[in-house]
DNA sequence: CAGTGAGCGAGCTTCCGCTTGACTT
């Protein structure tokens, strides 16, 4: 049995570490957390000083008492978790769960993984930070109060099951309040004025483009302009030359990874940590959530000799990071190669893809700025005192241009910026036209999975560890959705100046159009309009940022953690209280207008089973009639026009087989009804619009298929099939499935072979609502 | 699975941050 135990987080770390260490250490890993609040109510003692009621959680029972049997066994066990508030309360938790003798216990902490750090931290140990771990309960009370307060509150006003936190809740304000700005974003044009001369480059014809600074408002200024400048000389008035620097972005942490995965690669956040994550245990790059952009020595004196030996002394530039993120922890390193000489890795194609990824950020880091040189050339109109600019720019030395360079969100590029001709002062240029063309203001864009998190960062709201969660529980609530916008297609006027003739033209683009971005829901929207209604103070902004401050000065010591929680909950939970009380049931109940029939209040809101519309007030003595929305439409775009057609469902709209055809909108979507059997209707077919021939057309679609699915049949027992259905072939006995054991062809299946496999319990039907085990 | 939307009531849902697998309907 070994003399030490030394206990980490993550089990690839441990592996690594042990090989450092030799044989008189053992070192295994916690996975993580071991202990939480109880999950069953509340968690929190409120009426004594908020102790929380921490237990071994179910999913690590058996981690705690494997690790309680060794560190029963060894004489020494150090606590070499992660150096931040998480990682000293899992060193504390595990001292209690599994009752560690402190005298026994000895901390150590390093922030790389490499044989001197771990060394120099056996030789510094030191005792469990009580001050730090105190600060980390306070956050785990105060996100478990709110999460457990919110949430109850709004299944009874809104919706059973829906979710609030000091963190999703904020991520959905920002994409819902988005989404406003772009809805009420007022679009302006201008006419920006090009020039272009005819000039020779390199002995061959070639094109300068020239741009005016400045924009004219209105058309007819425009023309009159371009008029002006119908019988002008064009001269070099000035030409500026300045040396410029641009500097590498520093290595990845979790946040930039997946925001250049996404810009560069279109990763979804989820997928670039899943493939992080099997690099990382591959051994192939460091840890991959953090919030650090710091490099170890060993990494740096790796990445000079690498850049030395590819691209030569010049190129290599060693810098030292900063971070700039707001509530950074930094226990761990950038996120890079784990041997930066490695420059392609085996694997599969997105690991490939990704890996290089990380390989040239890390390289580029270390690499020496580009130099550039930037020119502007101002060139005179000898009719009007305006005055065109040139631009150039050219590359002196490429530096870490060479490997990598960063992307960003707006891609906004039709600058004319390249090599310039050369070009001498009072040169006179060859005119070749002058266009004016409207350009049109841009609203914000909407948010992908990845700019939410840069977003959220900045907001200093999450961490690395869960960003990717997060963004999941948002879309898993319904809040919010990932979808493309179609945009639209709009007319700009384009005044073109060419031998002394202006021509108009009305041209046209697309715009707004956007791939797998965020929106908000019916749902997200009215939540969120609730909570920023009675709870502004958690769903503000700088909420974190405030409780942040307090939690540290919780581990310097100068603030009591429970002393800083009843300030907090005395005023929250009175609110609670209040809202519950004095609040009705809210369903973000909207009035479109009057219907004109019968002269009653047109209401559209969310209903126990999604948006609806509602005629007549529910106070009203006759009942008002419902109709729920299309799946397209939303609450926040409905008009009174579409609200009213809903209501003339159901309808019939002819008969087939001597059987009533009736058209219907129900919980699914819109349907067909016939001889009691449904038939939906696709999507892109607009239920008002179907008719009797194509209502058949559906039927005999859906019974061609339904025949299809039959795979057998049996003339003894009708009730039972084989059915070809979406995951494969099973058998069906009237209402209840089973599947069909590996290796059974179902074409051979007899009627006595269904009834067997059907009475073997292990292929049972599953219950509808079995929680997996959960954690 | 598809005529609901009021109200009753049982029993359920929920947070954030650390970690990795288990599973397919």
């Amino acid at each position: 049995m070994s003399k030490n135990l030394v206990i980490v987080e993550s089990p690839a770390k441990a592996k690594t570490i042990e090989r450092f260490l030799g044989k008189d250490f053992l070192v295994k890993s916690s996975f993580g957390h071991v202990m939480d609040l109880s999950k069953k109510d509340l968690g929190v003692d409120i009426e004594n000083g908020f102790i929380p009621e921490y237990e071994v959680s179910t999913d690590k029972k058996k981690v705690v008492t494997d690790l309680k049997k060794l560190a029963k066994a060894a004489e020494t066990v150090w606590l070499a978790t992660d150096e931040d508030r998480e990682g000293e309360a899992i060193s504390w938790h595990l001292v209690n769960a599994l009752k560690l003798d402190e005298s026994k216990v000895k901390r150590i902490v390093f922030h790389e993984i490499t044989k001197t750090a771990i060394t120099e931290a056996i030789d510094h140990p030191r005792s469990i930070d009580k001050n730090l771990v105190n600060a980390q309960t306070a956050r785990r009370v105060l996100d478990r109060l709110v999460g457990y307060e919110l949430s109850p509150l709004l299944w009874k006003k809104v919706k059973p099951a829906l979710s609030a936190g000091r963190v999703q809740s904020v991520a959905v304000r920002l994409i819902v309040e988005r989404e406003d700005s772009i809805k009420n974003f007022k679009v302006s044009s201008s006419y920006k004025i090009t020039a272009k001369f005819h000039i020779k480059k390199n002995g061959k014809d070639g094109l300068l483009w020239a741009d005016l600074p400045s924009r004219f408002k209105t058309k007819e200024e425009a023309i009159a302009f371009l008029g002006n400048c119908a019988a002008a000389k064009y001269t070099v008035a000035d030409i500026d030359t300045k040396p410029s620097k641009r500097s590498p972005a520093p290595p990845f942490t979790t946040s930039t990874l997946q925001q250049e995965a996404s810009r560069k690669l279109g990763f979804s956040v989820a997928n670039t940590m899943r493939l992080a994550q099997q690099l990382y245990e591959s051994g192939l790059i460091t840890y991959m959530r953090t919030d650090s952009v710091n490099l170890s020595k060993m990494a740096l004196a790796m990445s000079r000799d690498e850049i030395t030996s590819l691209y030569g002394k010049k190129y290599v530039k060693t810098r030292n990071f900063k971070t700039r993120s707001k509530g950074a922890q930094e226990a761990h390193e950038a996120i890079r190669p784990t041997y930066i000489n490695n420059q392609n890795i085996e694997g599969d194609r997105s690991q490939k893809k990704l890996y290089e990824l990380i390989w040239k950020r890390t390289i580029a880091s270390q690499m020496a700025d580009a130099e550039l040189e930037k020119t502007n050339v101002t060139i005179d109109v000898s009719t009007v005192p305006e005055k065109f600019i040139a631009k150039g720019e050219v590359i002196i030395f490429d530096g870490f241009l060479k490997v990598y360079i960063e992307s960003t969100d707006d891609e906004n590029g039709e600058d004319h910026e390249g090599v310039l001709p050369p070009l001498s002062v009072g040169q006179e240029l060859d005119f070749e036209s002058m266009t004016a063309t409207q350009k049109f203001t841009q609203a914000l864009l909407r948010f992908t999975e990845a700019s939410l998190v840069k977003k959220m960062e900045e907001l200093g709201i999450g961490r690395p560890s869960t960003y990717a969660p997060t963004i999941s529980t948002i879309q898993k609530r319904e809040y919010v959705e990932k979808k493309n916008s179609e945009g639209f297609t709009r007319d700009y006027n384009q005044i073109v100046l060419k031998s002394g003739n202006i021509t108009e033209a009305v041209k046209s683009e697309k715009a707004g159009f956007e791939k797998n971005k965020l929106f908000p829901t019916d749902l997200g929207i009215i939540v969120n309009q609730f909570l920023v209604q009675y709870f502004d103070n958690i769903l503000d902004y700088n909420f974190t940022a405030r409780v942040e401050k307090e939690f540290d000065e919780i581990a310097q010591g100068k603030k009591v953690w429970n002393e800083m929680i009843g300030e907090f909950y005395q005023p929250f939970h009175s609110r609670i209280e209040d809202t519950q009380e004095k609040s009705r049931k809210f369903s973000g109940e909207k009035l479109l207008g009057i219907d004109p029939k019968s002269g009653k209040n047109v209401f559209v809101k969310l209903g126990k089973y999604g948006p609806m519309v509602q005629i007549g007030d529910t106070s009203d003595e006759e009942k008002p009639r419902f109709a729920g929305l299309k799946k397209e439409q939303s609450i926040d775009g409905i008009s009174l026009e579409e609200a009213l057609e809903l209501f003339s469902f159901p309808r019939q709209i002819g008969s087939y087989e001597d059987e009533e055809i009736t058209v219907g909108i129900g919980r699914f979507g819109p349907f067909v009804r016939h001889k009691s059997a449904f038939y939906s209707i696709p999507k892109d077919d607009d239920p008002s619009a179907v008719t009797q021939d194509r209502a058949v057309e559906l039927i005999e679609e859906k019974r061609k298929a339904d025949r299809e699915k039959i795979i057998c049949e049996y003339k003894e027992n009708p009730e039972v099939k084989v059915l070809k259905g979406r995951y494969g072939p099973y058998i069906s006995i009237g209402k209840n499935n089973f599947k069909i054991p590996k290796g059974t062809v179902p074409e051979t299946l007899s009627l006595e072979d269904c009834i067997k496999i059907s009475e073997d319990p292990k292929n049972a039907p599953k219950k509808r609502f079995t929680k997996k085990g959960k954690k």
